[in-house]
DNA sequence: AATCCCCGTGCATACTCATGCGCCTTCAAC
DNA sequence: GTTGAAGGCGCATGAGTATGCACGGGGATT
């Protein structure tokens, strides 16, 4: 089996090996969030009209990798399972838009809902970002709690993370 | 929709030909829970063994019908609201009837106690429900905790619980 | 520079899935 | 009983996806 140098949220350096590939994928991502895409061909059509020129088998492949989902409505994200890579200046964007469902706030809490499976790689990547609200966090299977230290705290690292969450739809 | 073609008293006798569509799904539901399956062929296989004989393409229409996900690890369940309440209603009422000691109000949190190792399970049945009260769950593992908005929200919640244990139907 | 190795990609093809069509059973109306 | 409508299912086949193989580019080693 094909083993590719993809981690998965963190990886601190990435050998810009082949550009082409990470943009690609990172453009097959926007795509699938954007429309349904109900095949491959049809994928490679919407690249090709960026530019981006593959052939069937490599989409399959990446996909795969991409640990993306198809069913009835065409593909989709991941609802677990571990991602693509993201570097490090994007890991919070990154586990955001692939991982943050909701976000809310309870007196000192930030209550986030994630996906199942995908909280401890959230917490992990928003730990790492180092945002002055949070003291700490806990993660549990598809739920992060983040204590700070009161409630405006907690509103104000709601809102970042839903501002986040937004840029997604651009 | 579920339409009991299986009268209540007169239902002794199954036809000969075909096993029904809602048992064969209902199989298949948990054949998809319990292992790993890549392909239609192979769920086949497994239904035959539990001498429910279909068609691939059959398989194809429940599947789709279902709602299920194909990824790089075969078939899985969706994790959002795909399907129709009534069944996730099911699972939190059986999920409280086989897990659920007890539950406890501490401010804005409900505690709940289970058998060693239902934390998650329970958890998860709880968070599929999507019941508003609920912001998120952690799950230990004896122990459940569910952040609510606050104290209202929590006795609400630990109410509805124990009422559905309470009682022996739904 | 020459060579080896890794790995991403395309090609061809095997494998898997979706679906148009027709049959059959069931249900309801007559 | 007859007729007609609705829907589940199998069959056959076309649509869609996965993968063995080989090639080629670029970094690493010598």
């Amino acid at each position: 089996m094909p083993q590719s140098p993809v981690s998965a949220l963190g990886a601190a350096f990435e050998r810009p090996r082949d550009a082409g590939r990470e943009e690609r994928r990172a453009r097959i991502l926007e795509l699938v969030r954007e429309r349904r895409i109900k095949s491959q061909s049809e994928l490679a059509e919407l690249l090709a009209a960026g530019q981006i020129h593959v052939n069937q088998a490599t989409l399959s492949r990446d996909l795969r990798d991409m640990g993306l989902l198809k069913g009835p409505d065409g593909y989709q994200l991941p609802r677990d399972g571990a991602f693509a890579s993201e570097d490090v200046g994007l890991a919070l964007y990154g586990a955001v838009q692939s991982y943050l469902d909701s976000a809310v706030v309870a007196h000192n809490l930030v209550v986030l809902r994630t996906p199942v499976g995908a909280a401890t790689p959230f917490a992990v990547a928003l730990d790492r970002v180092g945002l002055p609200e949070v003291l700490g966090t806990i993660a549990g299977d598809d739920t992060v709690f983040i204590a700070t230290a009161g409630l405006a705290e907690a509103k104000a690292l709601q809102k970042r993370l839903m501002d986040l969450k937004e840029k997604q739809r651009r």
